[in-house]
DNA sequence: ATCTCTACCGAACGTTCGGTCGGTTATCAA
DNA sequence: TTGATAACCGACCGAACGTTCGGTAGAGAT
């Protein structure tokens, strides 16, 4: 039923991905600086100096991870551009789509959204996080144009603060079948007909 | 005008406060454990082991700005008790002090959403934090138990959503004369109100 | 049986880190 | 002038860190 393994050559062992998924879930647990290789490697059951043969180094392992995230996170910016729907409309969808990805590929989103651009690399992601936050802004600012949200609001503050209810999954969300739906109908719910009976 | 400056012993330089001070920039900036000894001397003009003259360790830079933040909370949620008003309004008062406090003591507020448990005096921390989120859930149960909330969303869910559009400042917060209570606003606006017209 | 491929290991490297120690310098009070 | 007080410094230590290197182990392919 699941996918046929395709028989590797060479000693079986563990791969790339492998390191990927053990590094992400020890620097959630800990923070990327408190986590040493030796962790990394002691929780594959391998040595330090093996854990090498697989990547070419620490950093190495948070690109691959942020990049994850933010693929997915403009992947749904860029769907939903597609539709000719109206601003708020295509606000409400990005905003729910954004509870997905964050859900689905949670360990991810979770790293990137804890670095504080120390790094080249860091920086790289900062810029297109930012880049992803003009995107909401922008969706923001079109929808009060067209009348669909209230003009009291300043657009960039309304989108950060959008964003940073998304973005609060990654301290409390515990995956669970459905829940990521559940939770983006709570954030609609709050977020575009407010809390109050 | 000011306050008048104590006449100090002893030869001049730096006290406690001023390290923490520096030491609370940077670990906003770098990151705690990107932080070392030798930078927040530096930043002083001092050198290492003189700031260990001021202070017994890192952590304990770390636990007092912790403290500092945790306190101003819990102060706020203290003033909101008090009050004999409805719980949806009570929820409202909170959540607008908390945008105060964040802003107020923005950098301490900073460093204590940021740590992850790994000592235990970070997890102390984090237990006062969960304490103050089931301050908010109880709020919001209360709020929909008298009719003042939609009760079709979980309290919990509702909690974690407002306190993460709150927490959110710590990311992009700029202090500015009146710009804490203008995000108040818009934060009591969306979350009770909602963004849709 | 041999080759090739992938995964793995032990030992060591240079560096950085948090923290310690004994001694020095500058100010106020008596 | 002397003593107390507070701030500071240079030199050092042990531990932990990311990374490198040369060599080994086990599997499929020829």
């Amino acid at each position: 039923m699941t996918a046929p393994t395709p028989r590797r050559r060479g000693r079986p062992g563990h791969d790339q991905d492998a390191v990927l998924s053990a590094a992400v879930r020890l620097f959630n647990e800990q923070g990327y600086d408190a986590t040493s290789m030796f962790d990394i490697a002691e929780s594959l059951g391998i040595t330090k100096s093996s854990v090498y043969h697989h990547i070419s180094g620490k950093e190495q392992l948070l690109q691959m991870a942020m990049d994850r995230a933010l693929d997915g996170l403009f992947e749904a910016a860029e769907d939903v551009r597609g539709t000719g729907l109206p601003a708020i409309e295509r606000l409400e969808r990005l905003i729910r789509r954004s509870v997905l990805v964050l859900a689905e590929r949670f360990e991810f989103v979770t790293v990137l959204l804890r670095v504080r651009g120390n790094t080249e690399v860091e920086q790289h992601a900062l810029t297109r996080r930012r880049e992803f936050d003009t995107v909401v802004t922008e969706l923001v600012k079109q929808a009060q144009a067209e009348g669909g949200v209230r003009p009291d609001v300043d657009p960039a503050t309304a989108a950060r603060l959008l964003l940073g209810m998304v973005n609060s999954l990654t301290e409390w969300y515990k995956p669970r079948p459905g829940g990521a739906e559940a939770i983006a109908d709570a954030v609609s719910s709050i977020a575009f007909e407010g809390l109050r009976m």
